[in-house]
DNA sequence: CGGACCGTTGACTCTTGTCAAAGCCAGTGG
DNA sequence: CCACTGGCTTTGACAAGAGTCAACGGTCCG
């Protein structure tokens, strides 16, 4: 299976290896203390291999967070959401790429401020601890998902998370956004673009879904669903 | 994909829901602090659930590390070897099943001895982060494995790893023991053991690898190898 | 209006899973 | 000492789910 780099414009133009990385323009404008920064569909915040210089905070929108293989593959690790921070860890470098599904905004706050703060404050490393651990637990259910589950499966367990994160942060669960491109969902769940077309098309005419615009999504059995899902 | 649950005696007997589970009858017999448990091939040593009363040292041998799903189907999240830590965390129960893939020796350590020297002591605080950042990039990796990866490249990327560790630790990496079945194998990779099996078999023929009573792997040409793996 | 990007759908291929049979090996008991 | 048994692996034949390739349509935007 080969998965394609899409490349759309010079902005969200990944760099190459020995290429200069535009991460080093982008600390020129608009990586101060605590600056928002907007991103567009597509934008990259940082790739695997920059250095670690700063933490963010996502404001608004969703960031895929991806490992990329040397021939194009690429694997969404998780998906960053407002209230999420991206970045933590001990490593010099990132280990992984980040990049704005949607239009979004991140909070830009550098890296030691962060770390100077955790040494002193034993709450906020404990903060930082449980983050991680939470990445790990997000992780580990995604392998389950991805190494077990049939591409019903898949979608539909993603279906329901998306679902479960709509209805603790709106009044209507069942109604919500993708936010991002087939491509996004299917480098998450390992399958190709057109499965994950072909699975939400099967869920719509089994009336468990209804898709407005290819992108609003509206979860008709709830029960249905959860049931599908691995 | 319908994973069996093999049931094969007594005392490797995975417990079912609502029945009484053995992990209380161990607790009576070795879990005193720092005693070391031996553990017989496919024993658990406590289940996805248990009250998290200890964590577990690896002395020898390999405990898989997994979770289940209702219909059986099981994803090795890792393999822990001698010098890991298992059960690490901040749940109050496990999140995961731990099950010895061979004989196994393990040292039993409260898991509030651990905690309370880990609040008075800093450093150990920070091995402890450490440690779950490296779970962490561990299960980030497999996923990429699994989700991107053909039988071919994950079963090469798994002989890959195996004879890394192997070379760390003796005078020649390329002869190591499995240290486990076909089925903990797939469970690792998201495969049926027939298509390990088969893959083997093929790496066999080309070349790469030899095998020795099932269990024992030889790497004949590791560049070739590596290039397989994703 | 034209082009780029994205999503959907169809036809076909192919990798992997499923089912079944047979062999091997170790442990056990006669 | 040997036959038997159970667990594990290997192999083959076949089925099925997902990938590949291609065409088309819709939408957005310059």
């Amino acid at each position: 299976m080969l998965g394609a780099i899409s490349v759309h414009d010079a902005f969200s133009y990944r760099p190459q290896q020995g290429l200069s990385r535009d991460s080093v323009v982008r600390q020129r404008d608009g990586f101060e203390n605590g600056t928002v920064r907007r991103l567009r569909a597509k934008e990259y915040i940082f790739c695997e291999g920059d250095p670690r210089t700063h933490i963010f905070h996502v404001e608004q929108g969703v960031i895929a967070l991806s490992k990329v293989l040397g021939d194009g593959r690429r694997q969404v690790i998780d998906f960053a959401y407002p209230g999420d921070y991206i970045g933590l860890g001990l490593h010099g470098e990132y280990i992984f790429d980040a990049q704005a599904t949607c239009a979004a905004k991140v909070k830009c706050i550098p890296a030691s401020a962060l770390e100077d703060a955790a040494a002193s404050d034993p709450d906020l490393a404990l903060t930082l601890y449980k983050a991680v651990l939470a990445e790990l637990a997000t992780a580990r259910n995604l392998l389950v998902c991805v190494g077990q589950g049939t591409a019903m499966e898949r979608i539909a367990a993603f279906l329901v998370r998306l679902r479960d994160r709509a209805a603790v942060s709106g009044p209507n669960g069942n109604v919500f956004s993708l936010m991002m491109r087939r491509s996004d969902i299917g480098d998450l769940l390992g399958l190709t673009i057109e499965t994950v077309s072909r699975t939400l098309t099967k869920l719509r005419s089994m009336g468990v879904i209804e898709i407005v615009n290819s992108t609003e999504i509206h979860v008709l059995d709830e029960d249905k669903l959860e049931r599908l899902a691995a």
